[in-house]
RNA sequence: GGGCUCUUAGCUCAGCUGGAUAGAGCACCUCCCUUCUAAGGAGGCGGUCGAAGGUUCGAAUCCUUCAGGGCUCACCA
């Protein structure tokens, strides 16, 4: 039991006793490293219950702890504060007891509902790029959370495959494309495709013109350039099912994803099942029709269906053409029922950027007045943009950061400065090639999921990630160091360690291991890999300051040899499982 | 204009349900590599927590107003 819920019977216990009064809850917080004492109850907020002098409390409990509670050796009280002395032995029971545990502050999974987290959802006319470098690592990380925290976990995407951009770049592919592939050019499939959407649209510009330069005006031109009235009528035919459309649409389909399915092995993540809205798009027309009756929509005298939002604070907001046909709101809605059948999952979490705020905000409303039980479990994962220091990433105008530039640049970026350091010598190119890439994808995942998804990130191509401080490859350092020290050691973990006395420094490590299993359910709670990043800093702090001034191998006695290895590979452990839910790797050696 | 959101050290960011003198990293300055990997450690400098009110024993944190930035309010997706 952690020392926080321990002492929380024991001081509800304590008031009880002395003062015959009931507590609620027992407020603690770390002690102040200028104090003696390792964890503080704070007595102020019992003072709606037990009237009286704040310090004079705190001592009367202190004294109480310290004669009845095995745990509580010494105790000083600082104004409102009661600073409390926890027992090497409690701390050396935890070690002995967790030490080996290889999934410590994993739970297993305890809930008989599902969850899917959704993220990537790219679209086949883009290559990745930053932006969606944050989608996927949040996702991803969100997800490993959820799991860590007893959760089953359903990875997904939904894959923008249909419509009438899609069309835009098939059409100029076959005007202009003279036939090219990947592998005729060597260029990747989704690089390729992207070119040709790029294509499409200079050539409709200059029609646009062609037409203005002839009187048409401006707006009338862009309804009527040719390019534009070829592929919408492309759309049309693949509508139909017309058999050239649909083999060359699904040509430069898998052409797009063989390049992502590239991008997305480079990264480390990966789906349990995708969707596509070429298959979805359909959907969701029959709940219209459900929430009809239900009178949860309405029908405009143009057939339209609506839903009226204002009392809950938003606007109307159509769900269905007056034509019939759906909108992007339908097929939201028919794709989460569809996929609430599918696995059967009881919440769901869209990995979506904050524009679409609002979006979400409507479609859970919706499904929660249609009813369905798991819409009160639907979390939008909404994150801020990634901007460059010349303003917004415009794909349009070239000023896009490619997810494949990137993270080349960053592998590039660790090969240069571990080169100078010269510490894989002996490792062969492959090796040095492997570690090149966990440390350059280190430095990259940790520094945008360290940040509050909600913040938008300014990110700097030029000026390259930092190597040092709360960065990535800083903690993987710390993993690689320990990994030294156990080639060396050969230690016996079975070994029980239950005859020394801690040192300060050792107690700071062990007090933050104690938090791991907190952190990971307030991590799932929250939906934020932020707060493992930061956990998994403060850890490697704490660590490499008693690395640095606590020997290791020159301690006095084999008992302390023995303590202090195990606890490097118990932090070593931590280190590597708190950077897994990350979806980081670390490094043997670097 | 309505709604949502962000603003903490020169820069990049932490700060959990309100709690002690607001914390890290980078940058700058001092020290520490014949000793377990110096991508490290110990210390220094640096803050009117955007502004003003309010709530209370106590506010970066909660409430209100204001300023500045972002997003959004399509029969687009």
């Amino acid at each position: 039991m952690q020392i926080q819920h321990l002492l929380t019977e024991k001081v509800i216990q304590a008031v009880a006793e002395l003062f015959n009064a009931q507590l609620p809850t027992v407020e603690f917080q770390a002690t102040r490293k200028e104090f003696e004492g390792d964890i503080t109850v704070v007595v102020f907020s019992m003072l709606r219950v037990v009237k009286g002098n704040p310090v004079q409390i705190g001592e009367q409990i202190g004294a109480y702890l310290e004669k009845n509670v095995a745990e509580v050796t010494a105790f000083n009280v600082v104004k409102g504060f009661l600073n409390l002395v926890v027992a090497d032995d409690y701390y050396l029971n935890f070690f002995n007891a967790n030490k080996s545990n290889t999934t410590y502050g994993f739970v297993a999974p305890n809930d008989a509902n599902g969850i899917m987290v959704e993220y990537s959802s790219p679209n086949t006319n883009k290559p990745l790029h930053l932006g969606h470098v944050r989608n996927n690592l949040l996702g991803y990380a969100v997800a490993e959370i959820l799991s860590a925290s007893g959760k089953k976990v359903y990875k997904t995407q939904i894959i923008n495959d249909r419509g009438v951009h899609i069309c835009k770049s098939m059409l100029a592919w076959r005007k202009f494309g003279e036939g090219e592939t990947p592998e005729s050019t060597g260029i990747k499939g989704d690089k390729l495709v992207g070119n040709y959407y790029v294509k499409f649209d200079q050539e409709y510009k200059k029609e646009i013109e062609t037409l203005i330069a002839e009187g048409v005006t401006e707006e009338e031109a862009k309804k009527k350039a040719p390019l534009l009235l070829e592929a919408q009528e492309m759309l049309r035919l693949w509508e139909q099912g017309d058999e050239e459309v649909i083999s060359l649409w699904k040509m430069m389909n898998q052409w797009v994803y063989n390049g992502f399915g590239s991008t997305y092995a480079k990264l480390g993540v990966n789906f349990d099942k995708n969707y596509y809205e070429s298959d979805t798009y359909k959907l969701g027309k029959d709940a219209v029709e459900d929430g009809l009756s239900k009178g949860v929509f309405y029908k405009k005298e143009d057939g339209s269906v609506w839903i009226d939002l204002t009392e809950d604070g938003l606007d109307e907001k159509l769900v269905l053409r007056s034509d019939g046909t759906s909108v992007y709101m339908t097929q939201d809605i028919g794709t989460a029922i569809q996929r609430a059948e599918d696995f059967n999952v009881k919440g769901m979490v869209y990995t979506v950027g904050n524009e679409q705020d609002y979006h979400f905000q409507v479609l859970f409303l919706i499904l929660k007045k249609l009813g369905f039980p798991w819409a009160a479990d639907l979390f939008h994962l909404s994150y801020g943009m990634v901007d460059l220091p010349s303003g917004k990433m415009k794909s349009r105008e070239g000023t896009v950061v490619d997810a494949d530039d990137l993270i080349d640049e960053m592998q590039a970026n660790a090969a240069a400065i571990s080169k100078e350091l010269g510490k894989l010598d002996d490792y062969s190119e492959e090796q040095k090639q492997e570690v090149y890439n966990t440390i350059g994808l280190g430095a990259l995942k940790y520094y945008i999921l360290k940040v509050d998804p909600k913040k938008r990130i300014l990110f700097d191509p030029e000026a390259s990630i930092d190597f040092q401080g709360n960065t990535g490859p800083f903690i993987q350092y710390t993993y690689a160091r320990i990994q030294a020290i156990l080639r060396k050691a050969k230690h016996d973990q079975s070994i029980q360690i239950n005859d020394i006395v801690l040192e300060d420094k050792e107690k700071e490590v062990l007090k933050q291991l104690e938090l791991y299993p907190d952190v990971i359910q307030q991590a799932a709670k929250q939906y934020s890999p932020a707060l493992i990043a930061n956990y998994t800093y403060d850890l490697v702090k704490a660590y490499n300051s008693f690395f640095q001034n606590v020997p290791i191998f020159g301690a006095d006695t084999q008992s302390q040899i023995n303590f202090r290895v195990q606890l490097s590979q118990w932090v070593g452990a931590v280190i590597a499982s708190g950077f897994s839910l990350l979806g980081i790797n670390v490094p043997e050696r670097m």
